[in-house]
DNA sequence: TAACTTTGCTAACACTGTTAGGTAAATTTA
DNA sequence: TAAATTTACCTAACAGTGTTAGCAAAGTTA
């Protein structure tokens, strides 16, 4: 049986091979000039051998994009593990996704891309689910302290998660007129208010 | 003289029949799957002809992009101006934000897209100022009726726009698993919730 | 009418994603 | 060990893409 067991491994190791050769091609190049035969240049394999692997070029960029969920899903929970109020665990939340989106621009535009070949259409549902969930879990905390209406916190959540999205998402589409002094002012002064009025 | 007028009418009609050929392919196919042959076939011209009128494709997007743009921005001014109050300009503003980025998903998503072949780094400068300059406006009239600090009319502004931004581009991008009901109410108790703070 | 400009075409280049079909190596079975 | 079978991998091809070169015909000007 351990013949078979290597095949296996030997497979996987060639899937890996193409994931990570096509992140770097994205990373390098942006996902629009990503094609099936660089990759396979890359990997000194012809193109067709991409296909026992991947269904097709999208299936690649959604693999991709699922692994940008959980390296920024793991981020953001290392940064809250380590905060002790509920209202620093929003904070490091925010800052984390801030990085992340800045930091890995590749990922970010296939994540949240709107109307992206990859990644659209109910695609994402436990992605997305699992971040909502993580700042719907800190917001309850919050306003359990605060004593207010507990039942507004699904309400908050889509408001608190749609003002970082959409700051985030505004601030790298258009990184190059935007000045850059005061974006993480803007973005810390929003978390502060947001908080406040919670 | 006249010759010359006609055929500059000529071509400027030409150059119209392409946007339009375009954009119906965008609406009726999505943005992915519009091609320089499709067009030409569409208007009845050989695909070198386009190059006439265009430097490449992407140039065709940009300017859908700026079509949707004066559309979002004619349909915000006619909204408004109906209104009494600052108050009234501000929801208007965003129920028709909202109702246009439904009513036209392909605009939307060429207009905002994170990572579009067109409209990125610092093309959008003007039109995205001028949406910041309505909401600016707008808002800086309500810190005045409501003689809070003036100066923090431009980060409100950036908060304002960004929870609006955020909120439509996340419910445009997945659209198939949200559930449609509350979408909207969603959306009116964040701009109540705004307003308040102001 | 002759020269020139514009218009629009066909053909081609260099790519793209993807599939079919064949060959040679690796593995399993007899 | 030899034959049979599976697998791994390739080349070649198809149908499509954006874009450019070069040519022919039509229209315009002198």
């Amino acid at each position: 049986m351990s013949v078979a067991e290597r095949k296996l491994r030997e497979k996987e190791l060639v899937r890996k091979k193409i994931i990570d050769a096509a992140l770097q091609l994205v990373k390098s190049e942006g996902w629009e000039a990503l094609s099936i035969r660089k990759i396979a240049d890359a990997i000194e394999y012809s193109a067709p051998v991409i296909y026992d692997h991947f269904a097709n070029k999208e299936a690649i960029l959604f693999e991709i994009s699922q692994d940008g969920f959980k390296l920024l899903l793991s981020n953001i929970h290392k940064a809250i593990s380590k905060k002790a109020s509920p209202k620093e665990e929003l904070k490091a939340f925010v800052e984390t996704y801030w990085k992340f989106a800045l930091k890995n621009r590749s990922y970010f535009k296939l994540m949240f891309g709107v109307g992206m070949p990859c990644c659209g259409e109910g695609k994402m549902k436990t992605e997305f689910g699992a971040l909502q969930d993580i700042i719907y879990e800190i917001i309850k905390k919050i306003i359990i302290e605060k004593k207010t209406n507990i039942e507004s916190a699904c309400y908050k959540t889509h408001a608190f998660w749609s003002a970082i999205h959409g700051f985030t998402s505004i601030m790298i589409a258009r990184s190059a007129d935007v000045p850059q002094t005061m974006n993480v002012s803007v973005l810390d002064q929003m978390v502060v208010n947001i908080i406040e009025n919670l």
